[in-house]
DNA sequence: ACTATTTCCTGGATGC
DNA sequence: TGCATCCAGGAAATAG
């Protein structure tokens, strides 16, 4: 299941394979779809659209799409001919600060893709000859003579198109946030830490597995109230959450279930949880049994001895 | 304003 | 072997 490590490797793979590509069209499933937006809008929103970056928030990749057919003014080399070819290594540009410039025309000229994997969600850069897989929700046809396409079988993913003002995803970037605005997040919370930690509206992008790892490192029991955890204890989570998190990413990720990155490659960091899914496992500094608890209708592994 | 619970969805594992 | 049942879980919706 994708949480912030695995989605960050996605992005960044999908990043370097299809920045400057232009979208010629889009196709999405019928039936119940996993859209947010309605299915016209976004593939208004996407057509035409040149991917000008792709990059993580929380949980979700975001395209940035400028339009296609005029290039915008930052000099970005040779952007203006047709399709770029595959593997043009655009220069990562900033993230734009919302073009204020040439506004006039009525098509949109900017918009972000916005998409959530939910569990089993997939963005795969294909061949057109390549087989459709099953469960395949939407296909964006690219210049480059490319496919990418979503597929998620179990259809908690997520597609939407944001065309005015910027995407937010809500909640703060574990990998940024300092340790004041860390500590402000959970004062007065009665709820479980580990609850806690997987609201994305305080914490955006640590789920199941990086919150039980987070907890173990910081030796703290997934059930404590959030609120009574001392300054000590949240100094102590806050360097576990950025330090499994960037361990996870330097990693690939975690390949549990079918999580794979943009190139189809699977993470290894499942190899180096010390609690999630080790139930009944020594525990790896104490070999004290570890224990798995449901709390919130989430399993949560931890050590009932090096947490407390 | 919070918190707790239910719902969505399918493939894989388990049990009889 | 085959069928039924349970389980996983992110986040939105619903209820308290």
């Amino acid at each position: 299941m994708p949480e912030l490590p695995e989605v960050e490797t996605i992005a960044r793979g999908l990043a370097k394979r299809v920045t400057g590509d232009v979208i010629e069209d889009v196709w999405l499933g019928e039936k119940p779809e996993p859209l947010k937006s309605p299915a016209k809008e976004i593939a208004a929103a996407l057509e035409g659209k040149k991917i000008e970056a792709v990059r993580r928030e929380g949980k979700h990749i975001v395209f940035e799409l400028v339009d296609g057919r005029a290039p915008e003014a930052h000099a970005m080399g040779r952007a203006g001919i047709g399709a770029a070819r595959a593997g043009t290594p655009a220069p990562t540009s900033k993230r734009p600060l919302r073009t204020g410039a040439n506004t006039t025309k009525s098509s949109i000229e900017r918009a972000q893709w916005v998409v959530h994997l939910g569990m089993t969600g997939r963005l795969q850069v294909c061949d057109p000859s390549d087989e459709v897989a099953k469960h395949t929700h939407a296909i964006v046809r690219l210049a480059s003579g490319r496919e990418l396409r979503f597929v998620d079988p179990r259809r908690f993913g997520r597609l939407s198109v944001v065309t005015s003002g910027d995407f937010d995803a809500g909640g703060v970037e574990p990998l940024d946030v300092d340790l004041e605005r860390f500590v402000e997040l959970f004062r007065g919370r009665k709820v479980f830490i580990k609850s806690a930690l997987l609201n994305q509206k305080l914490l955006r992008g640590v789920g199941n597995i990086y919150a039980d790892e987070s907890l173990f490192r910081a030796g703290i029991r997934p059930r404590r109230r959030a609120a009574s955890l001392t300054r000590e204890e949240l100094m102590k989570l806050h360097r576990a959450i950025k330090d499994v998190l960037r361990e996870a990413i330097k990693a690939g990720g975690s390949s549990i279930s079918d999580y794979v990155d943009a190139n189809g490659e699977e993470g290894f960091f499942q190899l180096r949880h010390r609690v999630y899914g080790r139930e009944s496992e020594p525990c790896p500094k104490c070999k004290t049994p570890i224990k798995r608890v449901v709390l919130g209708g989430r399993s949560s592994h931890y050590c009932p001895k090096c947490q407390r």
